[in-house]
Order: C-alpha cells, then sequence, then structure tokens
DNA sequence: CTCGACCGGTCGA
DNA sequence: TTCGACCGGTCGA
C-alpha cells in the first residue's frame, strides 16, 4: 500500500515514495482536484481544500505534510492550467495558504463544537480587525497577522486565534509580533504548520520533505523562535519527520508532531483544555509568556 | 527618446512604455545580461546588478524602477533558461534581493568614501551577527534582518545600517522590529526600496509600475509603517511614480523620492549628514524614535 | 553539504 | 475596483 510518484525537476527525475497512499486514493484526489477547477464557481482555495481533506481521509497513515506537498501541490500545478490562465505557480501561493485555513477549520468544527467552541476563518480585512479588537491589540503595527480565531460557545468571546503556515521560512517572524501580543493579553497563540520544505536535485536527499525545525540537538532558527524564544503557545507541526521537543525548553514552549488520524490530536486537546480554562478564570488563567534576555 | 515592449501576460499582449530609455540602452542591456550569464562563474546576482548599473548610467532620465521591473527583470527571465537549468521566476527571487544590495553599495562607494563613510553588504551570517552585536541587538528574535551597514571611516565604527527591499509586499513587517531596535539605540535606519508594484491583465492600468504606498491623502498599510508609525529612518523610493510625504507626518518620518541622476542625491545627503552628526555627538546624536499609542 | 532569506502573480473581500 | 497577504525554488556562505 504505497504509491510512487515521478517529479522531473532540473531536468532531474525523481522517485518520491508516499507511504500509506493508494493507487485509488491517488486517483480519487486527482479526480477531487480536477472537478473542483473546472468548474469556474469554485474558488481554487476550495479544490485544494476539498482535495487535502479527501487525501487525509484516505490516507491516514500517510504523512499530512506529504500528501500536501507531493499530492495536493503538484496536482494543482498540473491541473490547473487546462481551467485557468494564471501563472499555476503564484495561483498556488495565493490560493494554497487560504486552503490551509480553511481545512484546519473544517477539520476540527465538530468536535469543537462538542466542546463548545467556535473556529472561524478571519476572512477580510474587518473580520480580522475585530477579532484583534476584540484581544486589545488593534491598531497595532503589523497587526492583521492573525489567520484563525477560536471562540467560547456561539458568543463572540475570543479566547485565543491560530497561526497557520504552510512552510516556514523566514515568513514565520511575520506572526511573532502579533502572538507575543495575544499571548501577553492572556489569549491563547499557538502556530499550527505542515512545514514542508524539500530540496530539489542535486541535494543528497533530493525532495524529501524534511521540513525546517531540526532537531532539538541541532535546532534551526525556527525551532528557537518557539523552544528558546517562547513566541507561540506551542508549535503544532503536521509533517511526520517534525522532531518534538526532547525534554524541557528554555521557554516551556514546544514542537509538537501532529498525528491527525487519532483524534481528538495534540491540537484539539490543547485547544479544549484553553477554552476551559478560560471559562474558569477568564485571561487570567493564561500564564504570562515567557522572556528571555535576547527577546523581545 | 523612449523604447516601448510588449509583454504577454495572461494570454494577453501588454505594451510598456519606457520614457527615458533608447533602443540603444536596451540593447546593451540586453548584451550584459547575455554575455554576464552565459558564464558560469559570474554569480546570478552580479549579472542583474551589472545590468541595472548599466541601465541606470544609460538611462539618467528614466524611472529606475521601472528599468528595473521592465527591462533587468523580464530580461533575466527570458535569458536565463538558455544558461541555468534552475526555475527563472525562483532564480529571480533569490538572485535579484541580492543584486539590488550590491547595487545600492556600489552606486554610492565613491561618494562616500570622500565623505569617509563606508558602505557593505552584510553578506553571510557572521559578518550580520557582528553588526547587530556592534549596534547592541544581538542575538534578538529576528535579529538578522538587517542587509547592509554603513561605518564611520575605515573603522569598524558602526553608525547605522540599511534595509533594501526590491518590493514590500507584507514582507516590509520583517525588517520593523530590527530597524525600531535600531533607532531606540542610536543607529540610523532607513528603507531603501524600488517599491516595485505592478498588476497584470485585466487590471485597468495592466502592468504600471505604480508601488505600493499609495498617496498621502490616501495612505497604504505601508506608508503607515512610515508616516504614522515611524519605524524606519524615512523610506527612500526610487519608483518615480511613489508619491512623497507632504506636510508634517505623525511621526516626523517621510516618504522621500529618489532622483538618482542629481547626487548626492536625499538618501546620500540624509547619511552624510547622520554620519557628520555621529562624530560629532555619538549615538546621542540621534533623535528617540516616535512612540505612536498604537505602535509596538 | 546545510540551511538561511530572497520576492511577485494571484485572487478575493 | 483596490489593495492586502499568500508561499517555495534558489544559491550562496
Amino acid at each position: 500500500m504505497s504509491v510512487q510518484i515521478s517529479v522531473t525537476m532540473n531536468q532531474t527525475d525523481v522517485m518520491v515514495d508516499l507511504p500509506g497512499v493508494t493507487e485509488v486514493a491517488f486517483e480519487a484526489a486527482r479526480q477531487m482536484m480536477t472537478r473542483s477547477l473546472e468548474r469556474s464557481s469554485v474558488k481554487n482555495r476550495d479544490a485544494v481544500k476539498d482535495t487535502f481533506i479527501t487525501l487525509l481521509k484516505a490516507c491516514p497513515e500517510a504523512n499530512p505534510s506529504d500528501l500536501w506537498h507531493h499530492i495536493v501541490y503538484r496536482q494543482y500545478l498540473e491541473i490547473l492550467p487546462a481551467h485557468r490562465v494564471q501563472n499555476p505557480d503564484q495561483s498556488w501561493k495565493r490560493a494554497s495558504g487560504d486552503a490551509l485555513e480553511v481545512a484546519i477549520a473544517e477539520i476540527h468544527e465538530p468536535l469543537f463544537a462538542e466542546n463548545n467552541i467556535r473556529i472561524q476563518v478571519l476572512v477580510g480585512r474587518p473580520k480580522k480587525i475585530a477579532a484583534l479588537m476584540a484581544m486589545g491589540i488593534s491598531g497595532v503595527v503589523g497587526s492583521d497577522k492573525l489567520d484563525v480565531a477560536l471562540y467560547i460557545d456561539d458568543t463572540d468571546e475570543i479566547f485565543g486565534g491560530v497561526h497557520v503556515k504552510a512552510s516556514l521560512a523566514e515568513r514565520i517572524s511575520d506572526d511573532v509580533p502579533c502572538s507575543r501580543e495575544m499571548m501577553q493579553n492572556g489569549f491563547f497563540s499557538p502556530l499550527w504548520t505542515l512545514d514542508v520544505k524539500s530540496f530539489p536535485p542535486p541535494h543528497p536527499d533530493p525532495l524529501v520533505n524534511r521540513g525546517e525545525l531540526g532537531s532539538p540537538t541541532a535546532p534551526s532558527e525556527k525551532r528557537g523562535y518557539v523552544e528558546k524564544h517562547g513566541s507561540f503557545d506551542h508549535l503544532f507541526s503536521a509533517n511526520a519527520r517534525s522532531m518534538p521537543s526532547s525534554g524541557t525548553t528554555p521557554s516551556g514552549k514546544r514542537v509538537m508532531r501532529l498525528n491527525l488520524a487519532t483524534q481528538p490530536n495534540l491540537f484539539a486537546q490543547e485547544v479544549i483544555a484553553r477554552a476551559k480554562l478560560f471559562k474558569e478564570q477568564g485571561r487570567a488563567a493564561a500564564p504570562p509568556p515567557p522572556v528571555t534576555p535576547s527577546d523581545r
């Protein structure tokens, strides 16, 4: 039960192994993507979101980050040109970022509803501004840097928000100021990522999607944002190759590896716990964010 | 004395007018780009840098940002594939950013030398760390966000640094934390940009490179970073379509439009003035950065 | 070899 | 219509 795909890059063919992916699931994804993109009324982000969720359900053993990077991404680039005139690479950047936010909301909606939590994608500036105002950080420079909001019950009482990133690059720093302010004001501020990153040939492990977090013993800059500086209420990575934090971290904040197949996953557990704490104790319940001397 | 180019995008042909550009200059640029890229020993960024500087000298009346966006950029995409196997769009992103930093240093080196100022591109992490340490902001999160350093004479005494961006997008926020810290510590921290931004058809003014600063009366988010929040020691734009600040700004910091043909240009004047002030009074000479209530 | 920052067409609200 | 944020192959040090 494993599909191999061939990717041509820099005039080199690379075979990529996708454990946990069946031919049937692979073809179902292609069909979902094609059916979606051929209808001009379907938003590009929804084509991506629906294809990803189809794959997640069909391949519970697979690495979600690989499903995204090697199947959804590459099928989008392949299929889009038949239906849209736009540049497929740039279209992917624009559409896939939104798609991931919507997918995360959709995946968790039922479970969160059972726990009297509402998850909402903050689409459009007014919604973002409103959410940030509710947390007392409106008007701040770079303020509309929050993707997804978390509310208590059906109220507008916000207890936190999720920073969503398909890949980290240097762009992780964009989210830090907003996240720190949220934490300082007592709101829950996790980072949810697929941590997608692979290198093309002639890299020694071409197209192996290792992500950018390094290991606890050889931490990358990005791992430091969480483990050392504690700039988020944990980093949840849905890349099976991400190495979780080990032992205690300087900031107390951790890299957590998500297994989306076992529900409630670690992210969902944390959201539910923090909602409960918020209902019992309000904003005061949140621990103050750690500050290291070399931190901003 | 004006060249028109035809750009095909989204299956539409768009004619772009380039006032101040002669056929001779246009062909000289193409030759410089070709000659550079066909030699595998020439770094991609140097091909870009040399072509840009060739054009700047040959076309003093032209809009520098247009030279970059419509000639250097498009010629690079056209010519690179004949000599390199890599993806030309991604290659441009990687190489052009570095090229602009090197170009700015090269353009100003002679004038700055006359004024006992040294400008240095901070290439490689160790150099960046050293420069930031010298300004007392080492180890800070997102700290290696400085591109170019400015020193007094031939010493290692740093009095500031330049944040360089070809285009702004949301990425301008990356530079804010470092810049604010620099200013707070008494160092000179301007932003130098080409402010490149055009929209493809079917936009009403397809491919017109208007930039992203809006106007003083209808300020964009990016203009607010400077005029309202004062996050940089002025924003110097080499896009002739950038509208400079008018009257006084809330922060005292301004958008300035550069005319590179008249030397010393506004950027050079400010660098020289700040170097003089620094020599006379040291870091204390720098005015404290303005802080507005809605600022971080 | 490793691993960081570079940028622009897109597409919605 | 305007104008914001989305992301990944590259290529050096």
